[in-house]
DNA sequence: ATGAAAAAATGCACGTCATGCAAAATTAGT
DNA sequence: ACTAATTTTGCATGACGTGCATTTTTTCAT
């Protein structure tokens, strides 16, 4: 039972936060691949547990739900993402930084053709997954924004950024003076509270309709280049194409 | 037990189809209105029902989902914006014609403050609904992505529209020895499947974005004002604000 | 109006999900 | 090796969600 783990992410010093990521990587592996045999809703959380060499108890110590299992694959994508803004180029545009940064990612996320082509067939085999699934995007949303709003308040100078993807500490994500910054014009504030979020939350529907749109027309093209258009669109504003 | 109805969209004329709306929104508010007092997650179904009038086993014959009676509150306010965006002026750009279909929709719902304060109420309360709202939404949004196309096909001339959410199924016309042919022609297919599906998204987005911004400031702008802003920035292609 | 057909509401049984609690097993530090 | 902290596990319990047969309500034709 789960020898072979990836050893992804932070290689953790403890012996202790090694066995747990092992155990969440088993549990999630299994829950993908049981779900891509004989599909998400037939897979039980004891088949899961089992397949994975734990008991059921211990299935909701890790997950709240059974469905998280299908859908939180990697759990620390999202702190790369944040690093790669940060150290993003100054001349880059917020937007263009997150492209940047969010292509990285998917390129090597590619990369591992097996479990990720099994995860998106598992999705797409159950639209109730998806949305899930970009629930979990979401929650990295609002740390997205913190950091893009930081990026550009410094404006575009790597930022130092105290420990990026570190868990070690979680309950307060102590974000770079989230609320200082008393601006003296009243628009400027409150577009600079706004920008962030849109940002953030305009990148990750990119992601989706990406995903969604590659689906649809399979191997018609790359996906970094769907990826790349998209963000074309955005940039140009969403002009209306001549029929 | 719901004697008193909004009677609002389209009103059925059969009786029978009047009376399911009326125990599906009797449902959803007793839902909306339980959580409000209780917090979502200490609501049962058994009370939800019991609210409501009805049986346990007939609730789950009108959700699927505990958690959808909390989140879908208006079932038809996606065909009212689908044909709100058909019917807007052809001198508009598809995102104007969007942020129009929208921001009435939204300047209705504001006007029964009082379940929709409620509703917003308990979405923010647990997060893990606000993710199922967003879902919700989703659901509309290939329905909405080929209004958008079929608006920019005809020009944006008024489309007398044949029952935009029925399942007419055009897939397969994609022509056979589609393999070479890699002029612009093909680009362009390919950027008219792709817009109108990131232009779907990218509106859902700009509601959610819209609401939590709002709900953060809470009182500090109009919500419209906010709404506004957000298609502004999307229409200027978010360029980056000056620090 | 009356009876038959269609649709919806209901009750019941059953399996799965999810949580709380306390005991057993494993790991860390000395 | 011993103790304390953490994790795993089993058991009990309540709620969720579905299938099926039955009863009630609505529609429609006569």
């Amino acid at each position: 039972m789960m020898h072979i783990m990836s050893e992804k992410g932070a290689a953790g010093g403890g012996l202790r936060e090694r066995k747990k990521r092992a155990t969440r990587a088993a549990l999630a592996e299994a829950a993908v691949r049981l779900a891509a045999e004989h599909g998400a809703e037939k897979v039980t959380v004891e088949a899961i547990s089992a397949a994975a060499g734990v008991s059921v108890r211990t299935f909701f110590n890790y997950f709240d739900t059974r469905d998280d299992a299908f859908v939180v694959i990697d759990a620390d994508a999202g702190a790369r993402i944040r690093r790669a803004v940060l150290d993003a180029p100054a001349a880059l545009s917020p937007l263009e930084a997150l492209h940047g940064a969010m292509a990285a990612e998917l390129a090597e996320t590619e990369q591992q053709h097996e479990l990720w082509r099994l995860h998106a067939q598992v999705l797409r085999a159950s639209p109730h997954l998806l949305v899930r699934s970009l629930g979990a995007h979401m929650a990295d949303e609002t740390a997205l924004a913190e950091v893009i709003a930081a990026r550009i308040r410094s404006g575009g100078r790597p930022v130092s950024e105290s420990a990026p993807g570190s868990e070690s500490a979680p309950g307060s994500e102590s974000a770079p003076g989230s609320e200082s910054a008393p601006g003296s014009d009243e628009e400027r504030r409150e577009a600079l509270d706004l920008y962030p979020r849109l940002l953030a939350a305009v990148a990750s529907t990119a992601v989706r309709t990406s995903v969604e749109h590659w689906c649809a027309r399979q191997e018609e093209a790359a996906f970094l280049d769907v990826f790349r258009e998209v963000f074309a669109l955005l940039a140009a504003g969403l002009p209306a194409p001549h029929a």
